[in-house]
DNA sequence: ATGGTAGCCTTGCTA
């Protein structure tokens, strides 16, 4: 059984004592970061590393930032979602973790719709679309984990007509969401779970935590070869709930 | 109720 982790933690240093106490009791074996918030040449490789892991990250200073945790060495690493050379933002690693390849997604927000955000955001998922493809031609065990800053539908979220023109709700984004879908991923959280309104997300203001008052925008979507070993998929609420949180918890699953 | 919070270092921007 290999257990696959994903979690924005808005800046690993910040985050630091939170994530190293989760790793401790969750114990998986690949951990996907997204907003890490800091170039490489700062991400806190001591700390991690005598917890037995090996730190693969992209970053960069204030914004953004992936990084991949995994317990055997990463092989082939791809940083930087490939499309578009004249993308700097550290948003995409990619790498072979044992017989599985793995990838930390940090999708862009998309906000506010008007401006040149929301283009952007549509484009790279039309070039994640494209390297989706590329990878399932391999036809290898697969998971593109991260933060889609996508939430798929309408029980994905708490108020669905407030946050309708929303980038994470509009039908454009859910649209390229679908098509990662219909390329053969599989939602994993969706395919063992049916029930409506659980969240990985839940926003720092207006007490939204406390009302349970969230959006599911984190997702492990897998390929076939990795769907069909699918075992358990979960949201870990317990790290939203500590001091000192990121506004979104982890989400993992453990394949045969 | 045009609010509210968190993290960065840019005392505004991103989310």
């Amino acid at each position: 059984m290999v257990k696959i982790a994903s979690w924005n933690v808005n800046s690993i240093k910040a985050r630091l004592s939170n994530v190293l106490a989760w790793i401790e009791t969750a114990r998986p074996d690949i951990l996907c970061l997204q907003e890490t918030k800091c170039p490489e040449a700062d991400f806190p490789l001591l700390e991690i590393k005598s917890l037995g892991y090996h730190v693969e990250a992209a970053g960069q200073r204030s914004y953004n930032g992936v990084a991949l945790l995994t317990r055997e060495p990463a092989r082939d690493i791809v940083k930087g979602l490939p499309g578009d050379p004249a993308d700097e933002q550290a948003r995409y690693i990619e790498a072979t973790v044992g017989d599985l390849r793995v990838a930390s997604i940090y999708l862009p927000n998309g906000n506010p719709v008007e401006s040149e955000k929301f283009p952007y955001k549509l484009a790279w998922m039309d070039r994640l679309c494209a390297r989706a493809k590329e990878l399932l031609r391999s036809e290898q065990p697969v998971i593109l984990a991260g933060d889609y800053n996508i939430c798929p539908a309408d029980d994905d979220l708490y108020d669905p007509v407030g946050w309708r023109d929303d980038a994470l709700c509009r039908p454009e984004s859910r649209a390229r969401f679908r098509k990662l879908l219909y390329l053969g991923l599989t939602d994993a959280f969706r395919a063992l779970h049916a029930e409506p309104h659980v969240y990985t997300f839940w926003d720092y203001q207006a007490g939204r935590w406390y009302r349970d008052e969230g959006l599911r925008i984190d997702h492990l979507l897998l390929s076939p070869q990795a769907a069909d070993r699918l075992a358990a998929c979960a949201i870990d609420k317990g790290p939203r709930g500590k001091d000192k949180a990121s506004d979104h918890t982890p989400i993992w699953c453990e394949l045969a």
